[in-house]
Parts: structure tokens; sequence; C-alpha cells
DNA sequence: GTGAAAGCGCTAACAG
DNA sequence: CTGTTAGCGCTTTCAC
């Protein structure tokens, strides 16, 4: 390997490869891109000599021979929150398995931003993925056209999706709790249009109607822990309801607040969290909904790469109700 | 704006540009990389051309062109610790005011797995950023040798670093605690060779030497929550001592595994945590140093991008100590 | 099955 | 100040 100005060491080409292997360029080309069009002996040859050489394929010129990019989009509203994190590592993991690299960008909630950033990476990437985003569904259009999109937990009519549904699992612990008698129902979370927060609300209100049971809602400024225990430490409280927080975060808030007021779960009141990722317990343990990012991940990846893209498709995966000592 | 099939629409190219503000490619190049060797005039005459016409740089043809990458990579060995968020974000937001997108990988605490990402992406990025490496010094001489390199939280001789240290933090924190009479220092954390690790339990054990007070370790299998409450709740305690955690994670788990037994700060013990970036708040408020991960990742960036990269430098931010209720 | 040649979109000498 | 030309590293027709 030689070595130009400052040490650092020069990159290898594939012409280079070529003619350690004796081969043209576009043999050696092939050899990577369409092996069977060749003898598999000089596929051999030019792996080796590859290998020998610490060959890389340049990937900007490879993108730009191609057209395509070897690079995928995920732009997610939080890497602070603790549902992002595990979502992250598993679309690197399988864009990295299909030979993609990951751009992961944050977007901070701000809708413009997301725009932004969706609009910076859209013509440098294969696809892009759209995790909770907060844009507007014309928003998402626009970008759709310019670039593959999968948007997980949003729907844009013509975009496939995948959503992390908590549905069926916030029922399934609204009747544990209605088993156990509880009084009504307090749905705890923003105000925001959000694809996760509506659709925990949602499933929280027609749980407590199919059990005939009272259902309210308390909103808060922000879905934080800080905002939550504030917020129960003077709301009025009703005895024995069943709390369904947004998450475990502001289940965590609701818990200590209720409980520096002396009120204990599951005594006074019972309460579901939702996530199931924090890296601290609760005492008593919360109980919670598991969702599975990883799946999620693995699908949306796979919907991007794969072809069925032209009829938009909507995958749901289900969470799970994990009972812990809280309900 | 044309169409391609799939009604994806169709990239601008520079010639486009050129072609509609009447001017040659490489002017209309030049407007954009060397304004001030062109008519004020031209410039603007061609960036309403673009404006108009959408376009935007093809990354990948820039970059073969330059020689040059317009991303970064960053590192990381773990999103889903409240300390790299924010570290990342910040860095986020620094590669792009400069013009730079970001790659962010996670190696999950696994240092081949690391180094195979960082070669992975050496040769597409214009830099890399190593945060908390769990790379040995001779795979980061590799790596560094590849492609400018700069480390956050680790010593590399010959590679320019950042270090966010607690030390002076932890130095007062002890201080504080002495003045309140404490009967000896414990510091809580993993027994690895990992530069955050070492850098606290050394703080600790340096500060309590100078007060004057005994010392010890307690290891972690894993420095996370549910080890640290299980280490306390079995280990024999002494009484008014400080219990310095490596973050605020394992302050939590310490906290939770006394107070199960009955323990309560800062009358049976202080303790000090590290990060100060949970989503939740503790009872009392944890005593912790607040580390100022922005600051760091702005001068990584810098760094990175800064024309001193001949003589490497170590930059240290320290971080400040931050009273709660448990010292 | 393999090579020669052209071109992806952009920038950077080199002329003028 | 601006246009012409060449070329970054790779893939891909098109020949043989």
């Amino acid at each position: 390997m030689t070595h130009a100005k400052g040490g650092r060491s020069v990159a290898v080409t594939i012409a280079d490869v070529a003619r350690t292997a004796g081969v043209s360029a576009s043999t050696a080309s092939r050899a990577f891109n369409h092996p069977q069009r060749l003898r598999a002996e000089t596929v051999a040859r030019v792996k080796a000599a590859a290998e020998d050489l610490g060959f890389r394929h340049n990937r900007h010129a490879k993108a730009l021979s191609t057209g395509r990019s070897s690079a995928l989009g995920l732009i997610v509203p939080d890497l602070s929150n603790p549902f992002f994190p595990p979502l992250v590592h598993a679309t690197q993991l399988n864009a990295e398995e299909q030979g993609y690299s990951l751009y992961i960008l944050s977007s901070e909630h701000n809708a413009n931003r997301e725009q932004q950033l969706a609009r910076l990476v859209s013509h440098d990437v294969a696809g892009l993925i759209l995790a909770s985003p907060r844009m507007s569904a014309a928003q998402v259009r626009v970008i759709a056209r310019d670039v593959p999109t999968i948007l997980i937990n949003a729907q844009v009519k013509g975009v496939p999706t995948v959503l992390v549904s908590a549905d069926g699992a916030i029922a399934d612990a609204v009747e544990d709790g209605a088993a156990k008698g509880i009084s009504g129902v307090t749905y705890i979370g923003s105000d925001e249009r959000w694809w996760p927060n509506t659709e925990r609300e949602e499933s929280a209100r027609s749980a407590a109607e199919r059990h005939g049971v009272p259902y309210r809602r308390l909103s808060l400024p922000e879905p934080t822990y800080d905002a939550a225990r504030e917020v129960v430490s003077t709301v009025e409280t009703r005895s024995h309801e069943l709390v369904v927080a947004f998450d475990d975060i502001v289940a965590h808030g609701v818990l200590d607040g209720l409980g520096a007021r002396g009120y204990r779960p599951p005594r006074d009141f019972r309460i579901l969290g939702c996530d199931d990722a924090l890296p601290i317990n609760t005492n008593p343990a919360l109980s919670t909904v598991h969702l599975d990012t990883r799946m999620a991940a693995r699908i949306a990846v796979d919907m991007l790469l794969g072809e069925g893209a032209d009829e938009p498709q909507t995958v749901v995966v289900s969470g799970t109700y994990r009972p812990g000592a809280t309900i």
C-alpha cells in the first residue's frame, strides 16, 4: 500500500485489483456484481486479489455510476426517549445485513426541522424511514415523492406503514384491571395529534367504554416525568381508577407524584405504562406494554428494500401486555 | 420538473442550472464553491436558477470529484445510555452547521464490532469521532491511520482527544461530603478498563485519600440499575459513607437497593451520581455531576474539521458538581 | 466469458 | 471573470 501526504493510506481502486488479477476493470467489477456471468475461477482470482490489496468499493463512485445509493435514512423525533434507541439499533443491524449503511437523524420533535432533514438526505439515500414523524401528511407526501419512504407509527394514505400498536395490549390491561375492580380509566399523555399518543388514548377510551367505566383524559404540556408528576400532584384523584400512561416515563412521574401524596398502587390506584424500555425499574414493578420495535425495524427495512413498494401496505406489530405489580 | 417511471421526480443537475442561468457548468459550480471568483451578479443569477429548479448537489458526484466526503461518522457504544443522545444530537447539529451529515453507528459495547463499523465507514467519511470507544489503542491507531479521527473519552497517543472529565466535580463532591462528615468513600462501577469508568474511580479514590478516609470499590458485572441494586442489597454496608456511582443509573439502583433495606440518604449514607441526564428524578433529588457533552461535541467536530489536526491535542471539558439532596 | 469505451454529476486545472 | 477539457472510481452497454 502506498501512502499520500499526511501519512494516510491511499485508496485501492478496482483498477488495481483488476491489474493484479490480470483481468480488465469490467471483469473485476463483474466479479462482485454479476459473479454468475463469470467463470468461477475468475471470480475467485479477482476476489483473492481484492482481499490481498484490501480493496473496498468507493461508495460514492458506485452510487454515482449506478444511480443508487447504498445508504438508508432514519429520522426519529428524539434519541433521548428510550423507545427509539432499540429501534435505531435494529434498523442499523438490518440495513447493514443488506449492505446498506444508515443515516440517523434526530428532529427533536420539530416538524419543520424534520422535513428539512428529510429533504436534505432524500437525494442521497436509497430509502427513508420516518419513525413517529411530526410532519403533516402533506409534508410526508412531498418527501415520499422524492424517495422511497416507510412510515413507522404514522398514517399517510399511499405511503407504506409499520404500526407498533399498543391497542390490544391496552385493552388487555384494562380488562385485567376491570376484573380486579376499577372505578374508571384515566389516560395521561400530551394532547398532541401524534400517532403514538392518539392511538393509546383512543385505546384507553374505547376499552373504558367497553367495560362501562368512566373515562377521562389528563393533558400534559409535554409527556415528561416532571410534567406528569406535576399534574398528578394537584389533580383531583379518583380512587381505584386505572391510569393509562403514554409511556413508562410518564407512568414513572405519576407513580412518584401520587406516591408523594401517599397513594400506592395497586392499593389506591392502578397504572399501566408503555414501551418497556426504561433503564430503571419502579417499585412496585410497573405493569407495561411491551412493544417489539426490533421487529418493526426489520419489517420496515424489508419493505423499503423489497419489491412490493408498488402497493403500499400497512403492517401492524402488536404489543403485548406485561403485567407487573401495579395493576 | 420532469418525472421518471414510478412517479419519482428526476434529479436536476448543475448542467441544468448552468443552462437556465446562461453560463457554463464550471461557472455554475463556482457560484457555490468559490463565489469570490465570480461577479456578484453572476453568482446571484446562478443561485436564482438553482433555486427555481430546486437544484441540490449530488453528494456522491461531489465526493467523487473532490475526493472529500461531506459526511462525518460517529461511533457510540450504546444509544440507550442517556449519556449519549445529547452528545449525538449536538454532534449532528454542529456537523450540519458546517455542511456535513452524520453517520451514527452504535457498537453495543463490542470492541470488534466497533472496529468493524469504523473500518466500514472510514473510507466514506471526512472524519470519524469515536465516543467512549471500546477498541484497544492499537485498534484505534489502525483506524486513525485511515481517516482523521477524534476520540472522546479515551486516550491514545497521537490521536486528538476530547475528555469529558468528572474528576474535579467528584473531588468537589467528596469535599462537600467530607465537610459534612463521611466515614469513607465507595466507588461503584464496573471493573472494565474503560476511560469513563477508570477516570471516575481514580477520582473517587484519590479524593478519599486526600481527605484521609477509607476507600473501597464495588464491582458490578455491568453498570446497570439491576446490577447496582443487586449488589447493594447484599453487601456489607458502612454507615455515613459517600457512594460515588459510575453514573445516574447505577446511583439509582443503589438508592433503590439501599432504600429497600431502610437506608435513606443523606441520613444513613451519601451518594453521588454522574451524567445528569436521566429522564427520571430520584427522591431525594440525586446529587450528580453535570457533563457538558454538547460542548464536547462542538469541540470534537471543530477539531475534526479544523486545520490543527497536525498536532494532536487533548482538550478537557470539566464537569461540574451539582449538589442535590443526597450529599 | 471477457475487454474496450462511454458516462454517472461534479470540480479543478488550464486557457483565454 | 468565464468557458473548455479532463477525470474522480465504478458500472455497463456493446463488441468480440
